[in-house]
RNA sequence: GCCGGGUUGGGGUAGCUUGGUUAUCCUGAGGGACUGUGGAUCCCUCGACUCGGGUUCAAAUCUCGGACCCGGCCCCA
């Protein structure tokens, strides 16, 4: 037996049913949106994660060497491709350009619960000007997949990673220095952090206050805490937002997203059914184009976990749409099996699901099967039926059946 | 990469402490009772000890190592 690799999913029948009706969902608010579907490769330049994420991250992907020597990485995630794409091909398309993808990524790291080394993410990339617009509308897009799934419990917050910069900053703090604060500060290491903050010479005064606003968490209020550009970003943020009626959001300034690109608003979204691994969407307004060889351009946008999502879910309750069969053609007997796959062609050349007697089983036996595939109508034909031209239709749920000429079995189906 | 717990027919499991006949039960799948009517019943069949080494007369059971799964740490773009 050849086994699965680590940390990779086989999806039977009802599983993907399940996927595909989230995706589903989620493709749809898209769309509604104005997002248009994107794809890029499985696997690009190695160079395209690294110049994003640091060279440290070749530890964490599937990064190789391919025939020709080049230098190749499955996609850890879908961003960077979307950007490299915007780049080298999208870049004098209409603004604000709304895209959105769907696809798996790979990460080799040590699988867990809702983790796996082959993974989905949806997401969406908004290319615009820098108001507060953009980002509320890719939020509100975010939000609105979250109601539309049906997930019950999550936890919208929003940030804004210039907030702590610029403490750091006007307090003096090394532009190189900075970045190691703020990756302790997301971490919620408050003593390391305080350690750093006392190393850049900060005074304690300002070591408190940055503490206090990386846990200010809550409404729209405790922006009161605060002043400055960030501050009326995000006011205007959240005015947008309540005109979307997207209200069931809150502040927190502590949402850092350690990386350097992030540029303004941040936000994360976790389900708290998940325990360690909640975190189902992340996002926030970034600049990536210029590091990619474009001009700088200003794009926000998130990527959802789609299988911590659908686990979410699932924990809540989530069981995905009921395999059904419209009809079940069953011949009787030999002689009638011509006409029954006659039958089965017409139904299904007019769109009804339709599955027939493969095996040359009894009429009981077949019924039997019609009832496990939850067929919603049996087409008993038999040679009774066939003198008169006609054949018996039975309705598995209401258990009755009746005679329906040849000719009026489409149009009768629908009411047996 | 680190720590801990696991792995028995397709799914769910008993057996393991204390090694010993043909590995338990439920479910599933195929066939039959039943060549004209499903969800029931009965009968038959199929189908498993994660892999490899060691100890032993004898290993699902004890032991070592690998793989995979689960929980946690690290990481989380």
């Amino acid at each position: 037996m050849i086994q699965r690799p680590r940390g990779t999913r086989d999806f039977g029948p009802e599983e993907m049913e399940k996927r595909r009706c989230l995706e589903a969902i989620m493709r749809r608010e898209a769309a509604v949106f104005g997002f248009r579907e994107i794809a890029t490769p499985i696997f690009e330049y190695t160079e395209l994660f690294t110049i994003r994420s640091g060279p440290n991250i070749i530890e964490e992907i599937y990064a190789f060497q391919d025939k020709g020597g080049r230098e190749i990485a499955l996609r850890p995630e879908l961003t960077a491709p979307a950007m490299r794409f915007y780049v080298n091909e999208l870049s004098n398309s209409a603004k604000p350009l709304k895209m959105f993808y769907f696809g798996q990524c790979f990460r080799y790291e040590r699988p867990q619960s809702g983790r796996f080394r082959e993974f989905f993410q949806f997401g969406a990339e908004l290319i615009s000007n820098p108001g507060p617009e953009s980002d509320a509308e890719v939020i509100a897009l975010a939000a609105s997949i979250m109601r539309r799934i049906g997930l019950k419990n999550y936890n919208i917050r929003v940030g804004h990673i210039g907030v702590l910069r610029n403490m750091l900053a006007e307090a003096g703090v090394d532009s190189e220095v900075a970045p190691l604060i703020l990756q302790k500060l997301d971490k919620k290491e408050y003593d390391e952090a305080r350690q750093r903050m006392r190393d850049a010479d900060m005074e304690e005064e300002q070591i408190e206050r940055v503490v206090d606003i990386t846990n200010t968490v809550g409404p729209i209020d405790v922006l009161d805490k605060i002043e400055g550009d960030a501050r009326d970003h995000l006011l205007g943020i959240f005015k947008i937002l309540e005109a979307y009626g997207v209200t069931d959001i809150e502040v927190d300034l502590g949402v850092v997203r350690g990386l350097d690109y992030y540029t303004g608003m941040v936000f994360e979204i976790d389900a708290p059914v998940l325990g360690a691994e909640k975190q189902i969407c992340g996002g926030g307004s970034y600049s990536l184009t210029e590091m990619f060889g474009g001009e700088k351009t200003f794009s926000t946008g998130f990527g959802i976990g789609f299988d911590r999502t659908l686990l979410a879910l699932e924990k809540e309750g989530f069981e995905g749409p009921a395999h059904s069969m419209d009809v079940y053609v069953l011949p009787v007997g030999d002689a009638c099996r011509q006409e029954a796959h006659r039958i089965a062609a017409e139904l299904r050349l007019a769109g009804v699901r339709t599955d027939i007697d493969l095996m040359g089983r009894s009429l009981a036996k077949s019924m039997k099967y019609a009832n496990a595939i939850n067929a919603q109508r049996v087409v008993i034909v038999g040679e009774k039926e066939l003198a008169q031209g006609a054949v018996t239709v039975r309705d598995m749920n209401a258990g009755e059946q009746r005679l329906v000429k040849r000719e009026e079995l489409l149009a009768k189906l629908g009411h047996y």
